[in-house]
DNA sequence: ACGTTGTAACTATCTAGTTAGTTACCGGAG
DNA sequence: CTCCGGTAACTAACTAGATAGTTACAACGT
């Protein structure tokens, strides 16, 4: 590999921004911090990503790209996803954290991780099990994916009620796992 | 009413702070724009709350004390309980925000608004509940009441999933209030 | 030769926290 | 009633260090 690399330079640049932005928040992360942290120059973080807002928004873009695409959405099962992204997110809390600050931070109303199409794309899904009987009809598709993500970071390290802690014992997880499915399928019975 | 009172220039502090930490966090707050806004000198400040922190720990205890209070829990109706604590989210986002910065930038693991006795009051009120028969006996009772809160801020300002926007539509609430109330119904069907 | 990649040192501004001193209040002595 | 002295409430100005962003220059590779 060159000893001059940009594209490298600019993979630990980010891997650097994401762990102190998660860690910090927008406002507490420090440019210094994170340039040290990547063993890259100050200067030559400004001129890939201009100011800090810009680096956090790569940041973010590039993280919330990646959570989407790791947990596949099932409409004729959201117990099942309900856990996975129950999963997910005790796995990577630095996502949640990023998302969470994003969220305070950054964009007020509206939706934040998933992008248009990806959220359309589950909002059909839905609709479809609404026709097909998996999921009862009293509901509006954007509320069924709203109140499924919430209840799946229940636990979640940004969660308002009780935060699991990383070294919960396994019995715990798995406790979580089962009053999660039971109450996400009850939640959307026909 | 005094020139010199204390006890107003410390109610007074406390407001401003709120008002600013809500809006920007621990970070992102800073302590000459609350003196300033409350109108008080900043030496003051550090004379009545001893650094940012402690001010900041006693805003969040003082308004994590009003919110728990302002919404009796209600185990034998857990539906209804969710709708009050969606509208109180709604009406006063300042103490989520509060919430979530606190859960972010201080508390790590487990509770966080609540003090012990009043989760241990609705723990015991959800184990009633569940023998007789209003709630099912499959999760346990702190499940239960995580999952319940979790549900009710779905579409809070600090949610990952979608926020409700402050102008939005009373028939947007009442859809959500309906959903919400349908889907804790079934969640915790005995 | 020349653009890309990288660096060291710098600046202007901001920020939490302090200090040394001033003013209102209040209870008692005269 | 009024003067006095102690104390609590309050203030202007300051400090030391941090922080985002910049500049002028050097080295690499092609």
């Amino acid at each position: 590999m060159p000893v001059r690399d940009a594209e490298a330079t600019r993979r630990r640049l980010l891997a650097a921004a994401t762990a102190d932005f998660a860690a910090h928040g927008i406002a507490g992360a420090r440019v210094d911090r994170i340039a040290a942290e990547a063993g890259v120059n100050k200067a030559l973080l400004y001129s890939h990503f201009g100011d800090k807002l810009g680096l956090f928004d790569a940041v973010f873009r590039m993280n919330a790209d990646a959570v989407v695409e790791a947990t596949p959405f099932t409409a004729e099962d959201l117990p099942d996803y309900a856990v996975r992204l129950y999963d997910a997110a005790i796995a990577r809390p630095e996502l949640i954290r990023l998302a969470t600050w994003a969220r305070l931070e950054r964009v007020t109303p509206g939706g934040l991780v998933m992008d248009e199409a990806a959220s359309d794309a589950k909002l059909r899904a839905i609709a479809e099990a609404q026709r097909t009987g998996f999921i009862t009809p009293a509901m509006e598709p954007r509320d069924v994916l709203a109140l499924v993500i919430a209840m799946a970071l229940t636990w979640s390290c940004a969660s308002l009620s009780y935060a699991a802690a990383p070294g919960d014992p396994e019995a715990d997880h798995e406790r979580r796992r089962r009053a999660l499915s039971t109450a996400v399928s009850g939640a959307f019975r026909p």
